[in-house]
DNA sequence: TGTACATCAGTGAACGCGCGTTCACTGATGTAC
DNA sequence: TGTACATCAGTGAACGCGCGTTCACTGATGTAC
């Protein structure tokens, strides 16, 4: 089924994997055609062999950025949870760690870019919210059985905003006292070892 | 003390208001230097008059912003107040509204460009630190006497990232049920009416 | 109050520069016999 | 296996265009007498 991929489609996800390093840390303002192309070693004038426009090309780098940030957000949850973690306090230590305050370019790129998001075309906007909804979900599925989708939604926003203004504060003692306090409140507030698998505040 | 202020100190404040709410709409990158000054009446030979750079402007637009946002959402928490609203449950409701979420550029340049913040230049960078701290005092003022600086962190990381996250999805059920779980989830946490002044969580 | 002059605030043309996009061309890859 | 040819993927120069910034100039404001 899956044969081996052409030179283009090599070159494709290539050029998708920089793009998404790239948006990620630049923001979608930052970076030009030429930047990625160059960063993906190749010239500017292919382009257009691979996307239609340069928004067609910020959407799908916006998908690739949702998966593997999901990947790796996952992974790490994974490796806490083998340690005896639960499944919601392994996301929020991962989500809301020194590790994801740094690394801006290889994390969740709903929050490296929401508030750049509703001023993009519309193209990328209908991937960001699909980027969202994944949020939702991956909260969702990380609360007890009896959490309501509104339990997840005052989670996931607690998330994005507290790792972005932690950023701006910087990479220092301001920024992980922000993050330090907003775990501390989610788990406090939904205790994962709590085997009723009803948040503890309701 | 305050005398007449002359022609290019009025020039001065209709640019930065103009540019306040043009930075807050279209973000950082999202307007020019020539677009501010025409709709502020002026043309842009004029602009660096008033600033040494375009970095320059963007800063003292920030600064602007955030204390018109401030002000404007403590008059609605008063306005709420003033009908038998606790402070805290006034200021959640008014920064979760439906209001807030569809008048950006009127509202919380927090939320409105936080994710953009690291990517700007110091001098921008600074204020926005600045007033990530405004914010985190608006919100500990608003908490019963006993609330920590970490729970108002953590509040003020669910207010900002809510309303992001639902500006993402639009102005539209989806986002308005976002913004009402953070409402729902943040009342039941901080319930202003309690009158011991401790967060009921804890 | 009125005139002459200095200073101020704003104008609009011009400058580099970088960006998204296009396109004729080239070298590499793959296919047919 | 080897040759001839068609297709593919990428190159690099060129194009408009818009932006931040500069600057010589102009009209308005304010001051001195």
């Amino acid at each position: 089924m899956d044969t081996k991929p052409t030179r283009k489609q090599l070159s494709h996800e290539r050029i998708l994997e920089t793009a998404s390093r790239a948006i990620r840390r630049s923001g979608c303002n930052g970076v030009g055609v030429a930047d990625i192309m160059k960063e993906a070693g190749l010239t500017h004038g292919g382009f257009y062999a691979h996307f239609h426009s340069r928004d067609a090309m910020l959407a799908e780098a916006l998908e690739y950025a949702g998966r593997e940030g999901a990947a790796r957000i996952a992974k790490r949850s994974a490796s806490r949870q083998a340690q005896g973690m639960g499944p919601f306090q392994a996301l929020v230590e991962g989500y809301l760690s020194d590790a994801h305050l740094q690394s801006c370019e290889s994390g969740c790129p709903v929050a490296a870019l929401a508030s750049e998001m509703p001023r993009q075309a519309p193209e990328v906007r209908n991937v960001a919210r699909g980027r969202v909804h994944g949020l939702l979900e991956m909260v969702q599925r990380s609360l007890p059985a009896g959490a309501t989708s509104q339990d997840a939604m005052a989670i996931a926003g607690t998330l994005v905003g507290t790792l972005q203004l932690a950023r701006v504060l910087g990479n220092n003692s301001d920024g992980k006292a922000l993050l330090a306090a907003s775990r501390k409140a989610l788990i406090a507030q939904f205790d994962s070892q709590d085997t009723k698998g009803v948040p503890a505040a309701h």
